[in-house]
DNA sequence: AATGAATGAGGGTTCATTCAT
DNA sequence: TATGAATGAACCCTCATTCAT
């Protein structure tokens, strides 16, 4: 029995590391496609050949093309976030802890163009997805935007909605050829372009303003 | 002669007229369509359909959707600069303009909201049309903001992107509920969050701030 | 314009005409390769290619598979009930009419195999459909039972069903092989199993009996 | 070596039974599942799982799933048979073998609804195999009707195929609801629809005819 | 110019079956 | 013997587009 068990044991493994592998492959050739194509251009038969593997064997890891789909962007999301958390955690005051979190954003984007390209790029066929996306993001920021805005006149979802969309297409933008401007200018852009930034240099005005 | 000639005019001129009012309806149509269904969602046949002629026509006005869909970015692009032009040119300052020009753009996008959802909604399968209708709009920002932007830390490229993504979110969202804020509080937000208004607001603190 | 409506009144009716033709073709194909292949044996493209036409053109006429093995079914039915009553409306009386009505089912089931198959025969897959047809024919039946039985020992509901499963599989069979029994041996046999004849013999045994 | 041949029947057995208990496993599930969905509805890997096994496990102890349907098929017949001849070995007369017969079948249907959904329910894409069910019930039924139709009008070929649909569609039928008849009103019912029973009838008219 | 029936490539998806472990 | 991941053929259906009328 012991041996029994132990063989099933490592076939398991070996199945199972298999299964990830393959998850995996399906995963990236799925970030790559979709990022190319778009969520109807990329098809479920290309990205499982891209992967290695036969069409129907995308079915056995992902419902359909949505949840592959969904898979990624929620995956994206969630690291970003908690790359950004852990870079702000650092910072002595907000001005820079908001500084640090743009840094960082730059440098995820950086790294994952494609899926950058796939959350914000046009063509931004995220259907029904795009609204859990936003709806996973929005109402932090608004609320954020809430406490900060003091006495302005700001309308909160109005700006909410418009720091979304600034910060996400400059992303956008900017992997598509990071030569276009340097990751300060990027960070220093949105910075100044950022609803509670102006208080904050109303606050600190050395800082921000004597450059 | 003359008598054909009057005669082929008319004939010509009904002609031309009921091939001019087939193609309003098919443009009228499409904008419908690709609202509720995006240009994937939308068919050809429906649209067809919905503009009340057969699934052949379409082809006799358009080469094939995607030139309908262009047709209709475009009118609605050239007809909106149009409008904030006009308004445009009554303002005594770059502020009074800026703020004539959003609320212009408010009063169209709520005149339009089909055209604002094709335009800037989420479901943006404009493809590779998006990049034209940026390229249109994007250069003649940026000029603007390399001008205007003075000595301040902004890249001018950057904030020509943030700048275009805050509007045309703004306005998507607000155009899908026009309860959630007021014109006014729609404009002076986007206003306060206008790159070149913060130097104006410099210039001119009284006029901007003492809110 | 006269002209113009003669035009269009001429090309929709070649078009209308073609359109119907293509339609009965489509329902030949289907009875014949349904009867062979059954319901899921059966492909539309199969079925389009022996129509002669393209597999998408099965498409512009029948919602989906489901709803063409339903014409076809219904039409047979509503042939067959038109026929079998124009032969009993000459019956003087019920066993008469009876009789009828056999002779007129095995005249039809005959001219009609693929039909007879397609509806009783084995590879029975009409489905949700099989309720549907039955549930056109068996209250008419039970009804009649009910009636007729009279005080002999009989459920209607049981022979109601007995009675359907009794002609349908007989049919099946016969068609089959017509060799297997002569037209009137295939008749005078269901009429003595037919519940209510025995009654009618007591009522009448010379007429019935005295073979 | 009788030692170890000890050890080897030891150690087979275990596996036998473990085989035997796996192929149970899967004909039950495949019972069931066949029932509620049908042929083609239940697939292979859904009857494995239910069974408790791998995909792969079913192929072998099946070549594929037609073999699993025939195997469920015949023992069901086989179990049905022998309970039948057994019931009927203590009629005294025909008549009551008969009605002693359809009794058992009655109580068999009752205790394996599944079954008799899986024989004779609607839905019957026993396909080839339904062929073979009936090859092996048919000829004995028909040899039984000629033998006892006498000189009565009945065509045994047709006779047979009419009493062996009406029994199982009655028996499908009541089975998807036993309320809707007592189990005597069916076999009675059944009786009385019998080829030979009116024979029988006429010979003791007062057993079966005084009611 | 308009019609609308027809085309046919192509997509997503399923599932019986195989095979390395 | 059992596992279960993988295969890949096949199917249903959609729709942009064509073309005879």
């Amino acid at each position: 029995m012991s041996f029994n068990e132990l063989y099933v044991r490592k076939s398991e493994g070996a199945a199972a590391r298999s299964r990830r592998e393959t998850r995996r492959r399906l995963i990236a050739a799925g970030t790559e496609l979709f990022a190319r194509r778009g969520l109807y251009g990329a098809t479920s038969s290309e990205i499982a050949r891209q992967a290695g593997v036969a069409a129907g064997t995308f079915y056995l890891h992902f419902k359909d093309k949505q949840e592959l789909f969904r898979e990624i962007v929620f995956a994206a999301l969630a690291e970003l976030r908690a790359r950004e958390d852990a870079a702000a955690a650092r910072a002595p005051d907000r001005l820079t802890e908001l500084r640090a979190r743009y840094h960082e954003l730059l440098r995820f984007a950086d790294e994952n163009r494609n899926l950058v390209r796939v959350l914000f790029g046009r063509r931004h066929e995220a259907a029904d997805l795009g609204e859990d996306v936003l709806d996973a993001i929005l109402p932090g920021l608004e609320e954020r935007l809430r406490e900060g805005s003091g006495s302005a006149r700001l309308h909160p979802g109005v700006a909410a909605q418009a720091l979304a969309a600034m910060v996400s297409r400059v992303l956008a933008w900017w992997v598509e050829d990071p030569g276009r401007a340097s990751r300060d200018e990027v960070v220093e852009t949105l910075l100044r372009l950022h609803p509670l930034v102006r208080t904050l240099e109303r606050a600190h005005p050395t800082e921000a303003e004597e450059t």
